[in-house]
RNA sequence: AGGCACGUACGUCAAUGGUAGACGGCUUCCCUUACAAGGAAGAGGUUGGGGGUUCGAAUCCCUCCGUGCCUACCA
């Protein structure tokens, strides 16, 4: 047998994947039952220019586990794999290749750049996806979409066009968010808004015809030039003689007029504010209400129009703010200045300083939609919001407060807005230009420049990834979808327009579930991000530990924020070592052994193997019954094994992925290796071939096959290269839905657990052998036995059947804890130089340590026992005393407390009896 | 400015109102033929402070302190 001491993870990863990947094990074709059930998830889709960070490993990692469960479990299971435009970060990764060029996209011109950004696409795009497939990802690769596809841009054209046909859709001038840099529009969620130090201006205005001035209090001075009113609150006294009252603007000859508004705050600033109709969001909102007009001083670029003077025409905004405080300054006219600190827009693409601007743009009323998602989650709860609290309450509120979206970008790289123009600038919406030609009886059209905002073809993900507008069979099947698993930046700006659109279009929900991942944080607290440089790339964990292990750390964060560590992976890397040697360990010691025909679903434990022990030929001495019936840890492991299924089973039903890792990694390593494989050594690595040995040794490959399936969804690649050396594993182990593949544990069918294979007497009953073994390790700790001393084991049970319990093991304690000999008798008979315990159900234990033995040491260990005892005894009895809890606390409860009580009172007792007998 | 979370061992995190746990780290012993990436035995907590509800609180309520996140039109 070659197998190598340490688990070199790289190997299984090179293998299995693309075994698994041609052969079509993820596609969901591979699920022959016509009747299974359906299971869906549709991937976030990255965006094209975007490579693996944590968050992705942490999300791929959930949607995989549950992925490869269900279909373990028999449905029909599609992962639905794609990637995103993302239209302004794909555009600014291409123009800036050109730039190194000498070129701007300009020169190239519209078609000739977008053919450039389909060539950077070929050749770089899709990073990702190599990466993914290195995390295991059981995702369907035939199926991959791109939301730029001819397909899914259809889809988008006729949402379009069928929500512009209902009025939904409206082209509008209003004040916008302006990108300088970008030269586009952005939707209020694509604007970060970030504290900044700054200063607050106070400037001076002179009233017309009297000598007082007004001051208003500013964060853009330079803005001023394109005021059109100044405003106060409607009932602030100091300044209800100015109402109506015309203004001197300064630095320019226009008249300004003084207004009233609510929007005025009196408590702020002084009172009176400027207003700005053209550049700023509320002043604009303030310009409608009274009528004012909208000067536009600042252009696209953030320069200066000539509106603004001809000293200021040109200037880039921040010189004009300089020169507008100077000639301020020179006039008198500057109050103060002074210390403020305010929040100020960027855009989250490139952190330019967004210039609020006044532009036609497209925009989708949200009423409707919205009012179709709150309908959902009122009437049917959809989604089902994981962690519910505090997610669902975050999503109805945003919806509840949601306006109008921004949809046109001005940019190349995207869907181009299907909206046509005759030349007299009339507009025909049309799902193709011959569709557009016929509308307006004209061939003289020209195409709206402009494009969709990505999140637009984003909303749609869900059904035109699967045909939509067509009826296939693809979206009959399987919209709509399971499960979505993301991250929580994008409920809104995602999550939630997909439900919107999926809504209006489909009738039902995108998802039945939401489950919102928690957020991998540096190991400093802080987010990781590129430019902090604090970020982990997930394929150098994988490097350095392997996939399955980063896999399984990644899991048990599911939904909290936590801190990067990476001894966490380091630990799970130890796991998976521990799970590489305890197979080596069964197939060292598989000779003669094989795992045999396994019914199709093997959901219920090993009942096959461990019947078929129980009805073969028992012969007529009890010592040849005794061979081959299970024995204690036999019934004992199988019994944790179904309990571990089914508490695995109802942790994922629940998305709680911290749970079944924990349940798995500690049935795993606590039971599996350090007590069940312990136990069965002496049968399974006897030197005498024979019926017992075969029997043990195909119980612990049975357990550990079973063990290996419960791991799979977690740890796909070690699972599969173990699983695949056990002797007799073979095609009748796959699930019955997928009887026509090779074998392979993806295809195994998952352990469900079976309630009636739990055996709460034999697990009760091991706790008296685990109790025993555990108190002779303290007593020879303790008192320094050396490991390769042997000592002599007496225990006296007065209980016959604990007897029998402990009798039938003693072959297994004396190897464990190296005795020479384990004698069990009724009464207790030990010479007075023992170290002694107190066991389960009345029983003791002694270990003579004749010559070995310090009475003292021994004295103090027996005290501290006791001690600890009498504390929790104190704690009890405190809770009797009280005569509330006796009558309120339910009885069974105080039935506990009283039990408990009583088995401290005698082990308090036989530890003073031990005391006394060392005097 | 509002809203929402969170604060548990040295670290990272668990714990339907019912004896506060895991993993790593730490101390001691052991290269015992699956595994030193291992085994065994230990130490370590008034659950951020204070108050309340309850027979019983890490858990529910109030308050203070600290830390995050989200939303927002205060110039």
């Amino acid at each position: 047998m070659d197998i190598p001491k340490q688990y070199d993870p790289k190997e299984a990863e090179q293998s299995h994947y693309e075994r698994w990947e041609k052969a079509g094990y993820f596609a969901p074709e591979i699920n022959r039952d016509p009747n299974a059930p359906v299971f869906t998830i549709v991937i976030p889709p990255p965006n094209v220019t975007g490579s693996l960070h944590m968050g992705h490993a942490l999300q791929h990692t959930l949607m995989d586990v549950l992925t490869r469960y269900k279909r373990m479990s028999g449905f029909r299971t599609l992962w639905l794999p794609g990637m995103d435009h993302a239209g302004i970060s794909t555009q600014l990764m291409v123009t800036r290749a050109l730039k190194k060029e000498g070129k701007s996209r300009h020169d190239l011109g519209r078609e000739k750049f977008i053919e450039r950004v389909w060539q950077w696409k070929a050749e770089s795009g899709g990073q990702i996806t190599v990466q993914m497939r290195r995390e295991g990802a059981s995702i369907d690769w035939s199926r991959e979409k791109f939301t730029m596809d001819e397909d899914l841009s259809r889809a988008v054209r006729e949402v379009f066009v069928r929500l512009y046909e209902e009025g939904m859709i409206y082209r509008g001038n209003r004040i916008v968010n302006w990108c300088p840099q970008d030269q586009t529009v952005l939707s209020d969620l694509e604007v970060d808004k970030l504290p900044q130090a700054g200063k607050l201006y106070y400037l001076q205005y002179p009233v017309k015809g009297s000598d007082r001035r007004v001051t208003v209090a500013t964060t853009r001075p330079e803005t001023m030039l394109g005021d059109t009113a100044v405003a106060v609150s409607p009932n602030d006294e100091r300044y209800s003689d100015l109402l109506g009252a015309t203004l001197l603007l300064p630095l320019t000859d226009r008249e300004i007029p003084v207004i009233a508004d609510e929007f005025v705050d009196p408590q702020f600033g002084t009172g009176a504010v400027k207003v700005t109709p053209a550049h700023d969001p509320n002043d604009y909102e303030m310009g409608v209400r009274h009528n004012l007009p909208q000067l536009v001083v600042i252009d696209q670029f953030a320069k200066m129009t000539a509106e603004a003077g001809e000293r200021f025409a040109g200037l880039d905004r921040y010189k004009a703010r300089e020169k507008v405080l100077e000639e301020f300054e020179q006039l008198g006219l500057l109050e103060k200045v002074v210390d403020y600190e305010f929040s100020i827009s960027k855009c989250e693409r490139c952190k330019t300083v967004i210039e609020p601007l006044i532009s036609t743009q497209w925009f989708m009323r949200m009423e409707q939609l919205r009012d179709l998602a709150l309908g959902l989650m009122a009437s049917k709860k959809k989604p089902q919001f994981v962690p519910e609290v505090p997610y669902e309450r975050v999503y109805t509120n945003w919806l509840e407060n949601l306006r109008d979206w921004t949809i046109s970008r001005q940019l190349w790289w995207g869907h181009q807005i299907p909206a046509w123009y005759n030349n007299e600038g009339e507009v025909f919406v049309a799902r193709t230009e011959a569709e557009a030609r016929e509308k307006a009886g004209s061939s003289e059209l020209t195409q709206d420049q402009d494009v969709l905002d990505t999140w637009f073809s984003s909303a749609l993900w869900p059904f035109s990834t699967l045909g939509w507008p067509d009826e296939t069979k693809d979206l009959k099947t399987f919209y709509p979808s399971s499960v979505l698993v993301t991250a929580r930046d994008i409920i809104f700006l995602w999550v939630s327009r997909m439900v919107m659109m999926g809504a209006k279009f489909m009738g039902p929900e995108p998802f039945a579930d939401v489950f919102v991942t928690g957020t991998i944080l540096a190991a400093d607290g802080q987010r990781m991000s590129k430019t902090k440089l604090n970020g982990v790339d997930p394929l150098d964990v994988f490097d350095k530990f392997g996939v399955d292990a980063t896999r399984i750390t990644l899991a048990q964060v599911g939904s909290t924020d936590t801190r990067w560590n990476e001894k966490q992976v380091e630990s799970y890397r130890n796991f998976a070592n521990k799970i590489w040697n305890a197979a080596r360990f069964c197939l060292m010691n598989s000779d003669g052994a094989s795992l045999g025909p396994q019914a199709s679903p093997p959901a219920r434990g090993d009942k096959e193997n461990f019947d078929s022990t129980e009805s073969s030929p028992a012969g007529g001495d009890a010592r040849a019954t005794n061979t081959v019936a299970p024995a204690l840890h036999d019934r004992w492991i199988i019994s944790r094994l179904n309990k571990t299924a089914l508490d695995v089973g109802s942790a994922l039903a629940g998305y709680q992925f911290h749970e079944a890792v924990q349940t798995l990694y500690h049935f795993f390593w606590d039971d599996f290796c350090d007590w069940y494989i312990e136990l069965s050594k002496n049968d399974v690595t006897s030197e005498e071939p024979g019926e017992r040995r075969t029997l043990a040794r195909t119980r612990l490959l049975s357990v550990l096959e079973q063990a290996l399936r419960l791991l799979h969804p977690f740890m796909p690649y070690i699972t599969e290269e173990l699983w695949q050396r056990l002797p007799g594993v073979g095609k009748n182990y796959l699930h019955s839905a997928y009887a026509d593949a090779e074998p392979t544990i993806m295809l195994a069918a998952y352990p469900v657990g079976d309630a009636s294979l739990v055996d709460e007497q034999a697990e009760f009953e091991m706790q008296a052998i685990i109790d025993l073994i555990s108190r002779v390790r303290n007593i020879r700790s303790e008192m320094n036995i050396k490991p390769a001393e042997r000592v002599q084991i007496l225990v006296g049970a007065p209980d016959e059947k604990l007897r029998k319990v402990y009798e039938g093991a003693v072959d297994q304690i004396s190897r464990i804890v190296r005795a020479s000999s384990v004698l069990i008798s009724e009464q207790l008979d030990a010479p007075r130089a023992s170290a002694r315990a107190v066991l389960t159900g009345g029983a003791e234990l002694a270990v003579p340590l004749e010559g070995l033995i310090d009475f003292d040491q021994e004295r103090q260990r027996l005290k501290k026992e006791q001690d600890k005892l009498q504390a929790e005894a104190d704690k009890l009895e405190a809770q009797l005393q009280n005569p509330n809890f006796v009558d309120r606390a339910p009885a069974e409860r105080v039935a506990e407390v009283r039990d408990r009580i009583t088995d401290i009172a005698q082990r308090k007792s036989q530890l003073q009896q031990n005391l006394e007998n060392l005097q």
